[in-house]
DNA sequence: TTAGGGTTAG
């Protein structure tokens, strides 16, 4: 009894935190109402609170206690506002708000209420009621108050209004270093790097989270090369890292493709005994699934003691891009085992599994499976799929009623997906179709021109190849510059198309004349003919074998050594005369290169690539 | 007795 007594006089958090499990609660709680210990509202409160702190996942017993309280003291009101902001019903939060302004002991929102109300309305995109809680914010003066203050510059920045996370921002004196991060990683979330630079470079302090903003910023607009130098600045002055500064290094290197900085940083993670959270551990998977090494990225995966269906799908979506459907379809399998239940994105990845090995009956259930099994309604990026899976089997028409049977209307994707199927199985009559539905929803899509031109070029129609040209020119459309990436002893290179800027360009040089000279011993032809062309200032880079990859192989050749495979990531799909240019390298120059392409990875050996034509 | 900023899969 006295041990009660002493709970319900002081912070109840002690007691609750002991319970293992909801069920000891409601022991403790019974006890204590049948002693009386919790009429006075502020025990109440507080007992409230700690079970919805300690519970989060499972409110509904604090709401409970909560609703039968007759006069809730504001402490509780506003813990429970906190509590729902982060839970999975966020919505709830106003409940509780108005229980504030409705209540009969006439309490009044505080800082706190408001801290906690922004969050709610930032987490459910809640636009206008967003609107609405600042006016009320600035109505009760808290506007001056830093919490609410770097609250409103995040919830503007999940809305997309990044201009009204600024006009927050402008309004403060001196926002604190809480708040300019919050304000550098909203100009990041809606691609104004440059701008969070500037303020990261004026902090006069910046602490661990600062970096860890600026870093994941980088990461986030695709400046993966300024993302990772950034990072070892950071080391640089001293500034501890942590698994969250790791997780956006590991990003970078990730879409670099750098293996070599990659596995630094997994054993810089061990070497300092940085914890691999969950998010972390799928991170590394990711990174050595897409920097194609899929055997260690199996290895990190299995090693996981937690895993959740980001690290699921991430493991899944490295299998079918290294080529290996059967086994991302058997990890589906395993993962159905264990529990845990799969989401839209899963589904992306297990369908592309099946597509990138033919695997179209089951590609069929697994799709029918997403609305009766799972109650996921497929999205476009599943059609997509879909079509992809029955184009490239090359079983056309199937992938045609497919996409006029789709309960959406088809989108560029889907088109896509069928015009390079139409490429593959050099089918023109459909790919015209889908080239002159693709360029009807993306008109600027460089992508289909190019393919719809292979097409007429692939049956000698070169007048169309030329009107097709035309209609580029007309409609101004540009191509994307294809850029691609090597990394020599852990040091990123960089080469875009007709690039001339590398230090080592002049030996590059030679030895493309070289790969050019024993190409043609073996024989090969170079393309004399109109029809991979690219628009105009590309044409005569064209002309030279100048294409990016061409350029990176040509740099790997000599900066690597020869029991070293090549390991290229380029930023488009690889073009159909660089796939041949390089199978034809593989076995001239005994090298083994691995391309990884927008698409998925190109293992050449021997003269033979890993997608045997499935390009 | 309740605060605010940084991280993962398509």
């Amino acid at each position: 009894m006295s041990s009660l007594q002493h709970i319900a006089k002081h912070p109840t958090i002690s007691l609750v935190e002991t319970c293992k499990c909801l069920r000891e609660i409601k022991q403790i709680h019974t006890q204590l109402l049948i002693n009386g210990l919790l009429n006075n509202p502020h025990h109440q409160g507080h007992f409230v609170a700690s079970i919805a702190l300690k519970h989060p996942n499972n409110l509904d017993y604090s709401n409970k206690i909560l609703d039968q309280c007759d006069n809730p003291t504001l402490f509780a009101l506003n813990t429970m506002i906190r509590a729902h902001s982060k839970s999975t019903n966020p919505q709830k939060s106003f409940h509780f708000y108005n229980n504030i302004l409705q209540s009969s002991t006439k309490l009044s929102p505080d800082n706190y209420t408001f801290t906690f109300l922004v969050r709610t309305c930032a987490q459910i995109l809640a636009c206008e009621t967003g609107l609405t809680v600042h006016a009320t914010v600035i109505k009760h003066g808290f506007e001056h108050d830093p919490h609410v203050q770097s609250g409103l510059v995040f919830m503007y920045a999940e809305f997309g209004l990044l201009s009204s996370s600024m006009r927050v921002f402008a309004e403060i004196s001196e926002p604190d270093m809480v708040t300019q991060t919050a304000m550098i990683a909203a100009c990041a979330k809606s691609g104004d790097v440059v701008f969070a630079r500037y303020l990261f470079d004026r902090m006069p302090h910046r602490d661990l989270i600062a970096w860890n903003a600026m870093i994941a910023g980088y990461t986030q607009c695709g400046q993966s090369l300024k993302a990772l130098n950034l990072f070892h600045l950071m080391q640089l002055e001293g500034v501890r890292v942590n698994e969250v500064s790791m997780v956006s290094a590991l990003s970078a290197c990730t879409h670099l493709g750098a293996l070599d900085q990659g596995r630094w940083a997994h054993a810089y993670i061990e070497k300092n005994r940085i914890r691999i959270t969950v998010t972390l551990g799928t991170a590394l998977v990711d990174m050595y699934a897409k920097c194609g090494d899929m055997n260690k990225a199996m290895e990190v995966f299995w090693e996981m003691k937690e895993k959740n269906v980001y690290t699921w799908s991430a493991a899944m979506n490295g299998l079918a891009m290294n080529g290996f459907g059967e086994k991302c379809l058997e990890l589906f399998s395993v993962m159905k085992q264990e529990g845990v239940e799969p989401n839209e994105v899963t589904f992306v990845s297990l369908l592309r599994g099946c597509s990138v090995v033919g695997l179209v009956e089951e590609g069929r259930m697994h799709f029918e499976s997403m609305r009766k099994v799972y109650g996921i309604e497929p999205q476009l990026e599943h059609y997509g799929c879909m079509v992809d899976l029955y184009g490239r089997a090359g079983r056309l028409d199937e992938a045609f009623d497919f996409m006029n049977n789709m309960v959406v209307k088809p989108h560029a994707g889907a088109w896509g997906a069928l015009l390079n199927a139409c490429k593959i199985h050099k089918n023109m009559e459909l790919g015209e179709l889908a080239s002159r539905k693709l360029v009807e929803l993306d008109a600027k899509n460089h992508g289909a021109y190019v393919l719809l031109s292979n097409i007429y070029a692939d049956s000698k129609n070169w007048n169309r190849v030329s009107n097709v040209r035309e209609t580029m020119k007309v409609k101004g459309v540009r191509k994307v510059p294809g850029c691609s990436v090597i990394e020599v002893n852990g040091e990123v290179h960089e080469f875009c198309v007709g690039d001339r800027s590398h230090p080592k360009f002049a030996e590059i040089e030679v030895k493309m004349e070289e790969m050019s000279k024993r190409l043609k011993l073996s024989g090969y032809v170079t393309n004399t003919n109109p029809v991979l062309f690219d628009i105009e200032e590309e044409e005569k880079e064209d002309a030279l074998g100048l294409h990016s990859e061409k350029i990176a192989i040509a740099f790997g050749l000599f900066s690597l050594q020869e029991s070293v495979p090549i390991r290229i990531v380029k930023n488009l799909r690889v073009c159909w005369d660089c796939h041949v240019v390089t199978i034809m390298i593989s076995k001239i120059y005994n090298r083994e290169i691995i391309v990884r392409d927008r698409n998925r990875f190109h293992h050449f050996k021997d003269g033979e690539c890993s997608c045997k034509g499935y390009w």
